[in-house]
DNA sequence: TTGTTTATTGAACACCGTTCAATAACTTTG
DNA sequence: CAAAGTTATTGAACGGTGTTCAATAAACAA
């Protein structure tokens, strides 16, 4: 019987339809500046109707925020044809910092805006854990190859995703402007680029 | 004639009056989940009262987010005393992550909340920058002193903050829950650590 | 006492996320 | 085909938000 199947892929149409539209408006004015209204008057429904496919507001950000980390994830799995781990370390910073320039939005939606959901829990987070595991997988990596013998490797990568996030961090919010006379790309470039010379003398 | 006086310290005390409660609840239920109803209610005024004294939710909050750089820079003053400046360096990341952690709402305030105001104005960002002045100068004093040489002061320091920052900012937004079995001040502290060894190195 | 400035009020406006009874559209059953 | 049942959609309504503003009270100056 093909008529359930129909059923279905309405639902699923219906459902992208408010993804698409929510990712628009989220991704262009933020996600507390987006109201349920704004997304309903975009597709042409009616408020209410958002409810039948989403719990809540919070549920459209959960799935946008895996779709951030699968994009994420995909740009950093190609780094995997690098060889040497210390190279591929320097360029799986390079990419996240790239990440976040280029997908400033998702950036906030993935690491700064407020989890609506209750925390540790649910795809979003298996996903995070699964981009962490990765990078402590580089780190060991390097520590094999006798860099950074003397660090603990969880706390080394803690410490790399932060100076990472650091960057993006500031970038995302615009809490660059004390830096006078430099542009943000400059900023995030070679501030990452001093990181990285720390790295390399260890 | 002390009445004009009078009625200035009048207008003092009820500006004093709406910030200590404010700041109480801002600091325990956040800047978004706080409404103005909250505060008139906590100190038994009427709405638009408020609006008297402050123009709007965004002056309050720029007055405690200033209240918080006051705070940080007492704190990271208190280091002038020590005489050598790599020491001296390494101290105010301590400092400052430490401020973190027993502030966490004022940080949340100071470098995450959305700035409601326009940025780069005003006496909030005048105060940042005076902030990043003071680390560029000691950075610039490690160098006088052989270290660093190789680096760009300015990127150097905007890496330096970037890394604490990080930690910070992960440790605020509890990003930290995919690192299982440690807590976020094991985190925060070891993760720091592994920062200043990679310093002592270079 | 009258006029003027200053401070306070609370209703009102336009928004928000969310719920829900009503309803329309479509499918299944009798 | 008609009745019953399921599914999707609606828009009003609820309680909340930041903010404005005419009315008002209080304190001062003339």
């Amino acid at each position: 019987m093909g008529i359930i199947e129909r059923k279905q892929s309405e639902r699923e149409k219906m459902h992208k339809l408010i993804l698409d539209s929510a990712r628009k408006i989220f991704l262009k004015n933020g996600y507390e500046q987006t109201s349920m209204r704004n997304i309903a008057t975009d597709i042409n429904y009616s408020p209410g109707s958002i409810y039948f496919h989403f719990k809540d507001k919070g549920e459209i950000f959960k799935e946008l925020h895996r779709e951030g980390f699968q994009l994420l994830l995909g740009k950093l799995k190609v780094l995997d044809n690098v060889a040497d781990p210390f190279e591929r370390l320097k360029a799986v910073g390079r990419v996240f910092i790239q990440f976040a320039q280029e997908n400033k939005d998702y950036y906030n939606l993935m690491f700064i805006v407020d989890d609506p959901g209750k925390e540790s829990e649910g795809a979003g987070f298996k996903i995070a854990q699964e981009a962490i595991g990765h990078l402590l997988n580089i780190v060991k990596a390097c520590q094999q190859k006798g860099r950074f013998k003397d660090m603990d490797a969880e706390y080394f990568t803690f410490m790399m995703l932060s100076a990472m996030h650091g960057i993006c961090a500031l970038f995302c919010k615009d809490r660059t402007a004390s830096f006078v006379g430099k542009t943000n790309e400059q900023l995030m470039d070679h501030g990452y680029e001093c990181f990285v010379a720390l790295l390399e003398k260890a």
